[in-house]
Parts: structure tokens; C-alpha cells; sequence
RNA sequence: GGGCCUGUAGCUCAGCUGGUUAGAGCGCCACGCUUACACCGUGGAUGUCGGGGGUUCGAGUCCCUCCGGGCCCACCA
């Protein structure tokens, strides 16, 4: 051997010279390591508990906050909804988080990975309420020591008429004592699943902590008049009996009929008083509740009426007809019944129109019991009769019948297909209906401040979008679709009771009436308040409710008004200023797409609002997984594969490894294959390194150790290696940066199954050369023991973001005096590069290839590798000659070449590029095979 | 109706700014217990890159158009 390396890297000489007694980093960057203890047989089973258990007492995840902001990575870690359980999109979704977490701590950065629960609202509330067969009525007085009537599985739940109402306070305590279970269970799962949280940065949505921080930014809002009350027709669920924001609607398709309905002109003593209008409409159950015709301004058909009065049907109620440009033409009989209030754009022409307000549907989704003073006639008031207190669905039968009775139907109710906003938990069409509420601006609205300046919020906040990183970048037209097309400001109020209070009360007048106009506000040291049981300042308990007293407010806020302010909350915003400066704003906020309306957006608008900046640089937005069907996996389906079913089953890195295979943004398959893949390269991490390190154990002297000096890897075939493997992990370093795992991962993938099918096949008879000890055997053995120790340490390192386990495992057989390996530094290319020199990657290709065609030779000739070949001529195509000339001996080792390997030029054309790289055997003469070897 | 993503081997997916003969893994076929690994290894077969136009010396990649999937928004007369 005569390859030299002709650019010895400087300081090698150094280190060799360095002592060698200790484990561990010694002067010049050269890593010195005994292998202590390599299992005889390595397995994946069991690493989980083993590593778990190790990293929390060793602290390995623990965030130090001894860390200056540039020094930090931090993470607003979706806070999973403890409603239930966690399902496969939970463990593929936070894979993709732990993966960048790793990666960011191995670079040197301090993590700062929380995780939060969210246990405040609706679901909660409703499990609570069975489980406990309680529910929570605000108006009650906290009761020491109470205790649930009843405690259930989820099987059976408690009718809501046999629940037993209980204060707020008390519900919460309950809440917090069902939830506990269950956030136990997401822990465990979490930790099993590896994700490298700091389990000492932990809160839940309706903790104190996290209402003091919603009280405190609500009431900063107000106080900055971004915050307001409003009465006004708003988008209603009568099952839940609460308003609902823009943001939790859902469209659903709805079956209805459209109604032909005569109205009649009031033209008295001409020839067209009492001529029929028809309209038709989809809901004639609101017929008592219209207050006007509208049709569009250049509609030819309605001219003529434009300025005249109707009379409804039934109700005999006089109505305008107007001109408004909303009406659609081809919609229709083209002119419309417009109700108070039917749909929005009811509300508009309410707006514009300047129209009464006639409603007739109360918030419990029925017909008001009391008679309209806008129904005079004695046939109208009858028929109103008819319907009082029914549902909108009954009431819509007893109005057509009547309309047919009456003459005024025209033919039959024709069958339709319609859309109608939902509550996205909800399964009734939602109404409207007027009441007061609680807005925050979000753009939605235009927004004239105090001193009478106009603020273009919506544009500041598209502004905030185009300035976040998203990734992948296209989520970002999402939010700019839903920027642009907000229709209202964000609705915060919810007639709920579980959940966080709006922290006011309202005076009561003399007269006994709550002046909602002037609100009583708490000073912020004495947050959390619950209004309901609280006393404002200044009054005692004893003037609640009464003339001259005050009143709480019974809202609480949406679900979204605490989780928007998960960065404030888990960096401790005014509790605790000294982590908040060094963790916020954020790095990283990951989270799916479809709330990006609501969770991204609504933590963009309360950070700008409050600190005038994003809350992060970053978004991370994970796909969907799909069953195998292409559909979005429900949660039944996911349901009936546990996640901690799956980790048990694969293993978690064969776990992570399928979610790591998905690109941000991009839907994934739920395929088991993939986790078996994910499983295969585990235990090849763990054989492969068991094979590398064999030759550090030092049987003669005892030393066992291993010297990581660049300097000392001396062929050719291991510096290519090592040249391919510096610019895999630049490349890896690469896409890591720019938040594409997937690619970091399939790069370093591909890489380690070479080294091992070409690389360790190549080098094992020179590894294994003469001697055992490191110190006393060859320059060529050593040289590929070298570049193999490097080349384990560099890959154990790529591949640690993503299968933590089996890394930390191979880590532990030689490094353990280093400590963790997810502590350990990201692997930079300098090592390997100091080592490669000036080599050419092509010549491990150009090796392997030469292998690859030998072996051919032997699996046609379907006999087994280790037949030795006694002589053979092998083509190869010029470009690949130098590699596998400087290899030969290399390639005649992996090939078992015994006798001459006489290597000459293709032809043109001679070989299939695709195969081999168009290496072909010419020629070969097989010996038998060796003798098998005794045990 | 507006918008975003997507369609590559039987399956799951790579293919970056257009450049040799389109790749990987799984599955399939054949062989092999070779001292890292039988939870394995070796070799092999497999494609009108959704269809049709265009730009270009050259298109899986760019443009137009159509078709199929997924999703978001608007649509309650």
C-alpha cells in the first residue's frame, strides 16, 4: 500500500501524542473512546423504559435558563386537548417537532420544549358533566369538600336533568381531577414515544397560571379599547346556548325545500292591490319574523314595487319592498323574504336598511312563547298561536300547512340541497340571534381608536403573516385567505361555564337595571378572578345583585382566548419576566393546518396587540394522516390502533422513523411497512455499530480504546468514505436548516446502506487484520478501524433526532462518559474531511460497483458469497477505473478473490450503467466453497 | 364560484434552479445460515412520469388545457 494521503491535516501529530489513559475529549479535537461494553447480542427491546428512565434522572432535556435569548430555541409546543385520547396524528405530528428539537440542542442551542394541556372547554365540560353527573351553574356558592354524586366510565353518562348543579369553582376542581388521569396517560405516552420535552415546563389551559395570563391580556386589551362589547345579532347554537366566532363555523351540507310563498301588494283602490309577490324561501318558519322584500336595484321584474308596501301571509304584517344590491337575480324567485334574522345576509340589509328587529326564535332555538306586538291582525295572532314555543322544525310544518290552507303556497315545497353554517361540535344549524358580547379586533372590522385615528389592523396583521416563516411556505396563502376575508371581529364570549371568566362585574342601578357600560375592573395582582364568586373592589358580597350593588359577569371566554397566549403562558409572561425574555419571542411553533384560522392567527393577533411583534419566527405545519382509503384517518380509525399500541408493537424509533418520512405539510399514509423499515434500521444502527467498534476491545493490553484521529486513516477506499460521509452531513446540516427533516434523514439513510453493504463488506478482512489491539497492528487496519470509529460517531449523530433510542443505545458501548448523545454536539463535516483529504466519494462508488459485479457472479452461479473466486477479468468503464484500481485490494477482499483480478477498459457500451455502474465480470473461474467453519 | 396542495413501478415515496439510458424502499422472483446482523445477506424483473397541446437543441421538471384525488374559503332567498 503506497496511498498515502499527501495533505496530512495539521495537529494530527499532536494528538496522537496526546495521553491515552482517559476516556473522553483530549486536546487537538481528537476523540478518545473505550469501548466498555458492546452486548453480545444487541436488541431494540426494552431500550425505551431503559433511556426514558435515564434521561429524566440525568436531567438531559432539562431546560437551563442560565441561557441568553441568542443562545436559546424555543418551542410553543401545541397543547393536545385532554378530551380523550391521543391518536396516531398526535405521534406523527410531534415526531416532527422532537426531530427539530434534537436537532437545535445537538447544535449547540438550549431547548426550551414545554408541553401544555388543554383542558379548558367545551369537550371538558361535557365529560365532566357525565362522568360526574354535575353541572356547573355559575350562580352557585363554592362548597368545601364536594363530592361528585356519581363517577362513571365513559360508557355511561348521567342525564342532564339528573345532573346536580355546582359553582363554577367546584367544577373546575372537578375538571382538573378527570383530566389528571388522563394527562398522566399523554405523558407516558409522550415519553415512551421519546419526545425530548422538559416535563418541568408543564401547564394546562385552565390552570391558574394560564387564566391569570388570559385575565391579564383581556384586560390589557380593554384597557387599550382592543377589547369591546357589542349587542348585536351574532351566529347562535341552540344546543350549546352560546354565540360562536367565525372561526369554529363549518358549512355543512343541509336538506330543505324551497317554499313558493305568496305575499300581496297593498295598493289600495288600484287594479293591483292584493296581486300576489312570490318569494321563495327555504324557511317559512321565520315568516312572522320578516321585515321587508328585497330585491337588487336593477332587478326589471321589481321595479315597480320598489317603494311599495306587502302584506305577509298569514300575519298580515305590512312590509316595504327595497332595493338592495346583495339580492342575488338568479337566486330564486330573485326577490327575497328578509327575516330578523334568517342568515347574514339578513343581518346586512338589517344593517343597511335600517330595518325594525322582529325576532321571533329565542335562544333555546324555539318560537317565543309571547305573541309579537307586530302581529295585529286576530288571524295572524292565531296562527302565531300555533307555533309558540316549538321548535323551528315544527313550526315550519303548522306555517306550510297553514300557507296551503290559506292559498298562499304556490305548489308543493320543492326539495333542495342547501348549506348551513354549523358550530363545528355542534349538529344543529346555527341561528341568530342578538345578544351582548365580547369582541377582540382582529382585523375583521374597522377599528377607529380612542383618539379618532383609523388602524388598518387587517393589514398590519397580513403584514405579521408575510414576515412569518412558514414552512412548508405555502401554508401561508392560508392564512392570508382567511386575513382577507374575516368578516367580523373575534367573538371571545361564550355563554359556557367551564373555561376562563371575563374578569368583570357591572354595577346595578338604583333602578335595579346592570349597566353594561361601565364595567368593574380588577387590578391585575389580584388575577385569577372568577367573577361569579369574586367581589370586585370596593363592594362586599352581600350587594351582589342588588340595587346599588354589582353583578358578576357570567361569560367565560373561548377556548382560543387561552391557547392563543401559549407562548405568554409557558414563558411566563410577567410571573416570571426573567424566562420570559430569554425564551419569547418564540423559534418555533408547530402545529397542523387546519388551525391555522384559529391557533396560528388568534397567537399572532394577541402578541402583535400586546408586544408588537409575532410570538415566533417560525410555523411548522404537519399534514394529515391517511388511512389507506386516501381519506383523512378518523379519529374511530385511529382509535382502534392505539399510538401506545403501535410504539409497543414496532418500537418507538420504528415509530418515529414513519413519521420523520413525512415532509411538513405533506399528508402521510398510515403504513405499517414504513414503521418496519424504521425498525430494520434501528437494529442495523445497532449491528453495524456492534461490527465497528468489535476492534476497539482491546483483549491483549486491556486498553479497549479507540483513537478518532483523522490522521491515522491512510487508505484510499476510507478516505472516499469519508469524503461521501462530509458532505452528507453538510447536506443533512443543510435541510435541517431549512426545517426539511425528510431530507436530512433519506440522506443520511442512503448513505448508511452503502456503508454497510459496500463499505464494511470492503474493509472487514483489513479491519479485522492481524492483531487485536488498535495500538499494534498495521496502517491499513488501522486506517479502516479509524475511519469506521468516525464514521459511527458522525452517523450516530445524524440519525439521533430521529431514532433517539437505538443512537443513545450505541452511544452508552463507548461514549457513556460523555453523557448523553443527545447532549452530544451535531456532527460538523471537519473531521471527516480532515480525514478524507483530498479523496474522491467516486472511489467507494467505483468499489462497491466492482463488488457488486462479483457477487453477481456468484448469485447466478446461485452459490454461496463466501465462494472464493480463483481468477477473473472484470470490464470496467473508464470513468470508474482509477476507483477501483486504488481499491483492489479492497475489492478483491470483498469478493474473495483468490487468484488474478485482471481489470481492463470496457468497451463502449459494454456494460449497463444502471447496473453495477456498468462494472461487468467478463470472465471468472469460482473455487468451491471454504470449508464451513466449525463453532 | 375563488384559492392551495397533489397525481412518477403493484404499494409508499425521492427526483432541488429543465441536461447522460427516470430512482429508493416495500412487495414479488431466484439464491445464500458468509465470525455485525436470518429482526439477515446477494442478485433479478417491474414505469406512455394522469391525458392532450406548446416553449426548447433537450421536458417528470417550464407554460396552456382537460381529467382524477385531498383541503380551505364563499354560497342558508
Amino acid at each position: 500500500m503506497s496511498d498515502f494521503p499527501t495533505n496530512a491535516p495539521t495537529g494530527a501529530a499532536d494528538a496522537t501524542a496526546a495521553t491515552t489513559s482517559s476516556a473522553g475529549r483530549v486536546a487537538g479535537d481528537v476523540v478518545r473512546a473505550v469501548v466498555a461494553g458492546v452486548p453480545d447480542r444487541v436488541s431494540l427491546d426494552g431500550l425505551e423504559e431503559t433511556y426514558d428512565a435515564r434521561w429524566a434522572e440525568q436531567g438531559t432535556y432539562a431546560f437551563d435558563r442560565s441561557k441568553t435569548r441568542e443562545q436559546v430555541f424555543s418551542i410553543d409546543t401545541p397543547p393536545p386537548t385532554v378530551s380523550g385520547s391521543l391518536h396516531v396524528g398526535h405521534v406523527f405530528s410531534y415526531t416532527h417537532t422532537d426531530v427539530v428539537a434534537r436537532f437545535q440542542r445537538m447544535r449547540g442551542l438550549e431547548v426550551f420544549y414545554p408541553m401544555g394541556w388543554d383542558d379548558n372547554g367545551l369537550p371538558t365540560e361535557r365529560r365532566v358533566q357525565n362522568y360526574y353527573g354535575v353541572r356547573c351553574d355559575p350562580t352557585l356558592p363554592y362548597l368545601e369538600g364536594f363530592e361528585p354524586p356519581h363517577e362513571g366510565g365513559e360508557g355511561k353518562s348521567v342525564k342532564a336533568a339528573d345532573q346536580v348543579p355546582v359553582s363554577r369553582r367546584n367544577f373546575i376542581e372537578l375538571c382538573e381531577r378527570l383530566t389528571a388521569e388522563d394527562e398522566k396517560q399523554f405523558e407516558a405516552l409522550w415519553r415512551r414515544l421519546g419526545l425530548s420535552v422538559d416535563w418541568a415546563q408543564h401547564y394546562q389551559t385552565i390552570d391558574a397560571r394560564s387564566r391569570t395570563a388570559a385575565q391579564r391580556a383581556f384586560l390589557r386589551n380593554l384597557g387599550r379599547g382592543e377589547a369591546y362589547q357589542a349587542e348585536a345579532p351574532g351566529l347562535w347554537d341552540v344546543t350549546f346556548q352560546t354565540a360562536v366566532a367565525q372561526a369554529e363555523l363549518e358549512a355543512r351540507d343541509y336538506p330543505g325545500h324551497f317554499h313558493k310563498v305568496a305575499f300581496h301588494r297593498v295598493a289600495p283602490g288600484t287594479p293591483d292591490d292584493g296581486a300576489p309577490v312570490y318569494i321563495e324561501t327555504t324557511r317559512p318558519e321565520l315568516l312572522a319574523a320578516c321585515v321587508a322584500l328585497v330585491a337588487h336595484p336593477d332587478d326589471e321584474r321589481y321595479q315597480h314595487l320598489f317603494g311599495t308596501t306587502v302584506r305577509s301571509p298569514l300575519f298580515d304584517v305590512e312590509l316595504p319592498v327595497l332595493a338592495h344590491p346583495a339580492a342575488e337575480r338568479d337566486k330564486g324567485a330573485g326577490i327575497a323574504m328578509c327575516c330578523t334574522f334568517g342568515d347574514l345576509t339578513d343581518v346586512q340589509w338589517w344593517r343597511e336598511l335600517q330595518l325594525p328587529t322582529r325576532s321571533i326564535i329565542t335562544r333555546d332555538g324555539r318560537i317565543t312563547r309571547e305573541t309579537p306586538d307586530w302581529i295585529t291582525s286576530h288571524s295572524g295572532q292565531g296562527v302565531f298561536a300555533e307555533i309558540e314555543g316549538k321548535t323551528t322544525f315544527s313550526a315550519r310544518q303548522v306555517v306550510v300547512d297553514a300557507l296551503r290552507d290559506s292559498g298562499d303556497l304556490d305548489g308543493e315545497p320543492v326539495p333542495t340541497q342547501r348549506k348551513a353554517n354549523f358550530f363545528e361540535k355542534g349538529d344543529k344549524p346555527l341561528e341568530i340571534v342578538t345578544s351582548r358580547q365580547w369582541y377582540i379586533r382582529n382585523g375583521g372590522r374597522d377599528w377607529t381608536t380612542a383618539d379618532g385615528t383609523v388602524r388598518d389592523l387587517r393589514g398590519e396583521l397580513l403584514g405579521r403573516g408575510k414576515e412569518l416563516a412558514f414552512h412548508p411556505d405555502f401554508m401561508r396563502v392560508r392564512y392570508e385567505n382567511w386575513v382577507g376575508g374575516l368578516n367580523g371581529d373575534w367573538l371571545i364570549s361564550r355563554q359556557r361555564f367551564f373555561g376562563v371568566a371575563i374578569p368583570l362585574w357591572y354595577p346595578v342601578l338604583e333602578s335595579g337595571e346592570v349597566d353594561h357600560d361601565h364595567p368593574i375592573v380588577p387590578s391585575e395582582d389580584v388575577l385569577p378572578v372568577d367573577p361569579s364568586s369574586d367581589v370586585p373592589a370596593g363592594y362586599t358580597e352581600d350587594q351582589r345583585g342588588v340595587p346599588g350593588g354589582f353583578v358578576g359577569e357570567n361569560d367565560i371566554m373561548d377556548t382560543w382566548a387561552t391557547s392563543s397566549l401559549t407562548p405568554q403562558i409557558a414563558g411566563g409572561w410577567e410571573v416570571d419576566p426573567d424566562l420570559f425574555e430569554r425564551v419569547f419571542p418564540m423559534d418555533l411553533r408547530p402545529q397542523g393546518q387546519d388551525i391555522i384560522r384559529t391557533w396560528l392567527f388568534s397567537t399572532v393577533v394577541r402578541s402583535h396587540l400586546e408586544f408588537d411583534s409575532l410570538p415566533w419566527k417560525n410555523a411548522a405545519i404537519s399534514g394529515w394522516i391517511l388511512d389507506p382509503d386516501r381519506k383523512k384517518m378518523s379519529k374511530s380509525k385511529g382509535n382502534v390502533v392505539t399510538p401506545m399500541g403501535l410504539l409497543e408493537e414496532h418500537g418507538s424509533d420504528a415509530v418515529r422513523y414513519w413519521a420523520a418520512s413525512a415532509r411538513l405539510g405533506t399528508d402521510a399514509a398510515f403504513e405499517v411497512g414504513q414503521m418496519k423499515i424504521g425498525r430494520r434500521l434501528a437494529i442495523k444502527i445497532l449491528n453495524a455499530s456492534k461490527f465497528a467498534l468489535s476492534f476497539g476491545v482491546d483483549t491483549e493490553s486491556g486498553t479497549g480504546e479507540i483513537v478518532l484521529d483523522p490522521a491515522l486513516v491512510t487508505e484510499t477506499l476510507d478516505r472516499a468514505m469519508l469524503a461521501g460521509l462530509a458532505s452528507v452531513v453538510e447536506k443533512a446540516t443543510e435541510a435541517f436548516e431549512a426545517y426539511d427533516h425528510t431530507r436530512a434523514l433519506e440522506t443520511t439513510e442512503t448513505f448508511f446502506w452503502t456503508f454497510c453493504d459496500d463499505y464494511l463488506e470492503l474493509v472487514k478482512d483489513r479491519a479485522y487484520g492481524a492483531g487485536a489491539a488498535t495500538s499494534d497492528v498495521s496502517p491499513e487496519t488501522r486506517s479502516a478501524r479509524v475511519a469506521l470509529a468516525i464514521a459511527l460517531d458522525t452517523l450516530l449523530r445524524l440519525f439521533a433526532p430521529f431514532v433517539p433510542f437505538a443512537t443513545e443505545e450505541v452511544w452508552s458501548w463507548w461514549r457513556a462518559s460523555e453523557g448523553s448523545i443527545h447532549r452530544a454536539p451535531w456532527p460538523t463535516s471537519d473531521v471527516a474531511r480532515a480525514a478524507a483529504g483530498d479523496a474522491d466519494p467516486a472511489v467507494l462508488t467505483a468499489a462497491g460497483h466492482a463488488l457488486a459485479a462479483l457477487r453477481k457472479v456468484k448469485s447466478e452461479a446461485k452459490v454461496s458469497m463466501r465462494t472464493p473466486i480463483l481468477a477473473a477479468q472484470v470490464a470496467v468503464p473508464a470513468a470508474s477505473l482509477a476507483g477501483v484500481e486504488a481499491s483492489v485490494v479492497d475489492v478483491r477482499n470483498g469478493g474473495r478473490v483468490t487468484g488474478t483480478l485482471d481489470l481492463v477498459a470496457a468497451a463502449e457500451g459494454q456494460g449497463d450503467a444502471a447496473v453495477q455502474g456498468g462494472i461487468v465480470v467478463v470472465s471468472s473461474e469460482l473455487g468451491e466453497p471454504e470449508a464451513r467453519k466449525k463453532a
